[in-house]
RNA sequence: GGUCCUAUGGUCAAGCGGUUAAGACGCAGCCCUCUCACGGCUGAAUCAGGGGUUCGAUUCCCCUUAGGAUCACCA
């Protein structure tokens, strides 16, 4: 077989030869020990929580080795493309802090000397990388029906899985270019495979950053490089891009591990110089069974970064959450540094938890709540205002209009050394103070005590008095004593039955009446923020 | 089914041959206190099982078990 021939027959109208395309790719003039990376998302409508993970690492190694860090769009499947996706992506890195140094943005702008950045738009590069590897004789084209389709992989898997089969040799490399030339004639599409040189049982040893050296069987199959749209497939795309753009480290997650020895096979193939991978972790979730998956766009609204931003989190919180998934010692760190930036945190891309994570939210909530706490009110009203313009447009005028009110009520029990740490995302802010808004609907007090509820409100209305707490707390002692409830606490427990309770219990009915409930902040500030004249109508709500 | 990865409390995890086996979240109790929260203190809770190697294994090796990933002209 003349290959050469083969390589002029498959691709007679190629734009560049590989070496035109090298030449316009020279090597990138960094500093030793640069790391350059790349976060490589394929367009599908939203962004996942474990790809964000990645684009994270992916930064900080580049930012902390002065290297580069590239976004590169894989839309090298049409079918499954969505329009605008790659925007959404664009604006959730920018909105976490995690703006690549090199990408694209369709129609605006080209930021790197890498490009293009999308790889729909490198298709002569894969071609004329496709037709070296057939002249070369490591890939042949393949006629066959294409398996397309999950039940058709299905079929074909469980044919292999019966006999055993570790390799998979296609019988259309044994074609004879009087054939090839034949089916061309007839307009046959084609598909461009490597020619597998191993059987699928002999194992190699492959270095992995964080898993260390690991051995697994050699690759077997001939791949699919080109589709018969002449699109590359993930694995030859990869080889070629990286090659081009320069990559030192791949970082993507554990599942391309079973794919690793073809990854390899195709970059000999090619002569390319391996790049470092990092295969991350997975995140996963525990689901009603007891077991866990990886989390996932269907089942779980975490999956899709989205839901942090409509719930109003603190994207600051969901980065740190994560890197402290990766570096586990990032929360030691934040405790030493409480208010140093992000950045200044050494993270170590390189030295992660090789572990499958459990997605916490209640841990993320922990320390969403304390980044908030730290914020004084303006701030809050700030960020609140800038959730609700998005998320809760319904809000946005009111909050405009009574900056000064709500100001005062994200206030409440804030700006002070122990602030409280109740808040940990925005959307549930209107819910938390929902009674700084309304008067209650309901009011939970005892049947059994309703009477004294009533009483203690009844005479309280002569004794409201907020010109500040000790005067507030000295009249409401005053009243209490005066209704038979005990002012002394150890008194009170020493005697319960001389009494009809204690203050703390006076202060429950008033709390109830003002807020509805039995807990919540300061009372008094509560009471002081909503005005003599509101506490009074919602007592008289009441009695 | 083949191949591979992983295995420390409920969760995230430190540990890398000798430790009273860190820390965080969560949980329980106590103190503070007008409630809750905050804060402080205390507590319960972990090395999957079995073989080796070694004077000594949570740590190294093997097996078992469990969980997970993957096996497309999808990435």
């Amino acid at each position: 077989m003349d290959n050469q021939k083969l390589a002029e027959l498959l691709f007679p109208n190629n734009k560049w030869t590989v070496e035109e395309i090298e030449a316009k790719y020279p090597k990138r003039n960094l500093k030793e020990g640069a790391e350059v990376t790349r976060f490589a998302p394929s367009p599908t409508g939203y962004m996942h929580i474990g790809g964000f993970f990645q684009a994270i690492i992916d930064k900080n190694i580049a930012k902390r080795s002065n290297g580069v860090f590239m976004l590169r769009i894989e839309d090298t499947d049409k079918k499954r493309e969505v329009i605008g996706a790659s925007t959404i992506i664009l604006e959730i890195l920018k909105k976490y802090d995690c703006m690549p140094d090199e990408f694209e943005e369709k129609g605006v702008q080209v930021v790197g000397n890498y490009g293009p950045y999308f790889q729909s738009e490198r298709e002569e590069y894969y071609k004329a990388y496709a037709k070296k590897l057939v002249s070369e004789g490591k890939a042949f084209p393949c006629f066959c029906r294409k398996t397309e389709g999950l039940n058709d992989v299905k079929e074909k898997r469980e044919k292999m899985f019966a006999l055993g089969i570790t390799e998979d040799k296609d019988p259309c490399r044994n074609l004879t270019i009087e054939q090839v030339e034949e089916y061309l004639q007839e307009k046959k599409p084609f598909a461009i495979k490597l020619k597998a040189k191993g059987n699928g049982q002999n194992k190699i040893k492959v270095q992995d950053v964080l898993k260390g050296e690991l051995e697994i069987q050699e690759n077997g199959e001939d791949a699919v490089l080109l589709k018969s749209d002449f699109m590359p497939t993930y694995a030859f795309a990869h080889a070629v891009d990286d090659h081009l753009m320069g990559t030192t480290t791949v970082v993507r997650g554990e599942e391309w591990l079973p794919s690793y020895p073809l990854h390899i096979e195709i970059h000999k193939a090619l002569g390319f110089k391996l790049p470092k991978y990092i295969h991350t972790p997975l995140i996963y979730k525990i689901r009603e069974n007891g077991g866990r998956t990886k989390i996932s766009k269907r089942i779980d609204v975490e999956a899709d970064m989205r839901y942090f931003s409509k719930e109003g989190y603190e994207p600051q919180a969901l980065e740190e959450y994560l890197i402290n998934l990766a570096n586990s010692n990032f929360e030691i760190w934040r405790k030493e540094n409480p208010s140093a930036p992000l950045d200044d945190f050494p993270f170590d891309g390189f030295n992660i938890t090789a572990n499958t994570p459990v997605f916490d939210i209640v841990k993320l909530n922990d320390i969403s709540k304390e980044m908030i706490a730290k914020y004084d009110a303006e701030t809050c009203y700030q960020k609140l205002l800038a959730w609700a313009e998005e998320n809760s447009s319904e809000n946005v005028d009111y909050l405009k209009k009574d900056k000064d009110y709500v100001m005062k009520v994200l206030n409440i029990d804030r700006e002070k050394e122990k602030p409280r740490k109740d808040i940990y995302k925005w959307s549930m802010v209107f819910d938390y103070f929902d009674y700084m808004f309304s008067a209650p609907k309901t009011y939970e007090v005892d049947e059994s005590e309703r009477k004294k509820f009533e009483e203690v409100l009844r005479n309280y209305k002569n004794y409201i008095d907020l010109s500040n707490k000790d005067i507030w707390f000295g009249k409401v002692k005053e009243m209490a004593e005066k209704l038979g409830y005990a002012v002394d606490n150890k008194e009170y427990k020493k005697y319960p039955e001389k009494f009809k309770g204690n203050v703390a219990k006076v202060c429950e009915f008033i709390r109830v009446a003002i807020t509805g409930e039995k807990n919540s902040p300061d009372l008094y500030e509560i009471m002081s923020v909503l005005g003599q004249e509101k506490v009074l109508e919602r007592i008289s709500l009441i009695v």
